[in-house]
DNA sequence: AGTCAAATTGTAAGCGGTTACATACAGAAA
DNA sequence: TTTCTGTATGTAACCGCTTACAATTTGACT
């Protein structure tokens, strides 16, 4: 069943048939409705491989992300994911865990299947060391590619990120305001946003007048791991090291707080307070239930989507490189300000 | 830069250029080698919907999951897709939500695509009433179809499913042996999964001798809020309903549980017990820790995976039409028995 | 009726591969 | 040397669609 078959049975030629699929306005009412009624009967469905040989596209976006089972990066699929669909498109998802030379390979399979774009999921994907990230700017020169919370200063490369240092400067901030003298920060990326958070919080504990080894800060090697962070404060603590509360850089590093705090028997918030990131649905299991940072996901993914669409309709649209959204502080109750 | 290139750059024809690159034996070493030689040195790669034409196949395979933002789906795509890809394959995803006129939709879109099978990942697609799941017997005429955690009895159609109705009548036997009188089943699905779950909870009362309404069960409507769970069981009791142990059908009910426990002053597990299931994250994170059932959803992932890469590699393999893991109670601290 | 531009429709040339079939070229056996 | 067989390579016909360009039709206007 080809557009032969179509043009056969309505005894136009295949070129209308074909005009006809593809909404061109040069038909007449009568033939469009002639041949979309053989199409309806007929149940054709034009081959997707012929049309892409033809457009050299097949209306298909790459979606690269570190890890979907990490809570936080399978919202930002769900997210995108949607809108690419509501716009016609469809996703090919890779999940490349966190090695630069698979993420690179992975790249460049998505090129070699001739992607329309492609959508880096997370701040990870952009390296410190910049001469690391010539694959993504190398694929930017082939097809747009937008970064959701990560920035990378190249062409054809777009970015929305939310305003994590900043975020992080005002809980720090704010705990400090509320009379908590030795802060800690536990956190386990140095991504993009890792570093930015980090900064944040140095600078709250300066500009909070504290001397610098009252605001420490712990690394979990091991990511997503409740167990590993409770681990790796009680080592801090039992090393000596003191705090009056926890910043974390995500939600299960909050939880691994929580853990600590209830195996010590400190009270949550009177003794230890606990502040988590990402918002995510954890929060709301912790108990106390865990203040956190609501960092704009949703909205960053939607951005993303749309800024494809903006430039797939109009090649020279303007679009900003990058587009900063700021967080917003969900108080609940390990931390009250 | 095409097939016609490296034909002219070598001095071979195209055909024994695809022979090398498709790798045909029937190419002397030399010939392969100076090819080869070229390939490289031209960075060519070919072109994927040429291939996909005469080939009718881009080793492409959808997957369908309801919501990947729900972390339980998430893993599932985590993992599929990670194994799709270990395979040579690429997966498109598609994020259906539970409507089933979206997914039937998205069902057709991914034929019109040309995939090469699709994965349904998770319970909630195969409808109790057998007539809704014709979109999905019609699509497993063309492709295989795959259920990861649901059972259709369809040609084409392979399932691997976890034994939830025994996992939860064990869980809620083991209550009941250990002294539990009035346990509450607490659930938000009726999926193929929810149905058989629900099934071996009732199993479990009836066998433990208890009277039917000493087994009562609580729906909560909205997925995925630990609120909403809450305020059903709270409702519940309000409504003079009593139970010293809840059985929830996902951890995210649990918590919910944990919270109503923590409202009302309730110690746990001592008062009430409380089990969750799928042991997520988020078993970890609660206080105290969730006991919960895992129910293999990596093995169920990766069997479909493999069973598919079988069924490609010999399309009269025998490939079981349904496999059945059994689950595993993890015991921590809500509920011990 | 004749003219001409606009609206429709048709023809055929790609798009870039795969592969059946034909051909060429070895070396082995007669 | 001739014949035969098997391996290596080339030729050309698809795969099913889009679209530039050509051809035809339509209809308003002289």
């Amino acid at each position: 069943m080809d557009i032969y078959d179509i043009s056969k049975k309505t005894g136009v030629s295949i070129a209308t048939v074909s005009r006809v699929i593809n909404g061109s306005s040069n038909v007449s009412e009568k033939t469009r409705a002639k041949v979309l009624a053989a199409i309806n009967e007929s149940g054709y469905t034009p081959n997707v491989f012929a049309r892409g040989l033809g457009l050299n596209t097949m209306k298909t976006i790459g979606i690269m992300c570190a890890d979907c089972s990490d809570p936080y990066l399978a919202r930002a699929v769900y997210y995108t994911e949607e809108d690419l669909r509501k716009n016609g498109y469809d996703a090919i998802l890779y999940c490349t865990g966190y090695d630069r030379g698979v993420k690179s390979q992975c790249m460049s399979k998505l090129l070699t299947k001739r992607v329309d774009a492609v959508i880096l999921a997370g701040s990870n994907y952009v390296e410190e060391d910049d001469r690391l990230n010539g694959y993504i700017k190398d694929a930017a020169k082939t097809v747009p590619v937008m970064i959701i919370n990560g920035f990378l200063d190249a062409p054809g490369v777009y970015c929305a990120v939310c305003d994590d240092c900043t975020a992080v400067y005002e809980v720090t901030e704010k705990l400090l305001g509320s009379g908590r003298k030795k802060p800690l920060y536990v956190y386990n990326s140095l991504s993009y946003s890792g570093i930015r958070k980090l900064r944040g919080f140095k600078s709250a504990v300066e500009d909070g007048g504290l001397a610098e080894e009252d605001g420490a800060a712990v690394f979990v090697s091991e990511a997503g791991s409740v167990k590993a962070a409770e681990d790796a404060i009680t080592e801090y603590a039992d090393k000596g090291g003191s705090f009056d509360c926890v910043i974390a850089s995500d939600d299960i590093l909050a939880a691994g707080a929580l853990k600590y705090a209830r195996t010590r028997g400190l009270s949550v918030p009177d003794q230890l307070a606990v502040t988590g990131y990402n918002n995510s649905n954890i929060a709301e299991c912790c108990v106390p239930e865990l203040t956190s940072v609501d960092n704009r996901l949703e909205a960053l993914c939607r951005h993303c989507v749309s800024s494809l669409m903006e430039l797939f309709a109009d090649g020279k649209a303007f679009v900003p490189k990058k587009t900063v959204y700021s967080c917003e502080i969900v108080e609940r109750e390990t931390a009250k300000f």
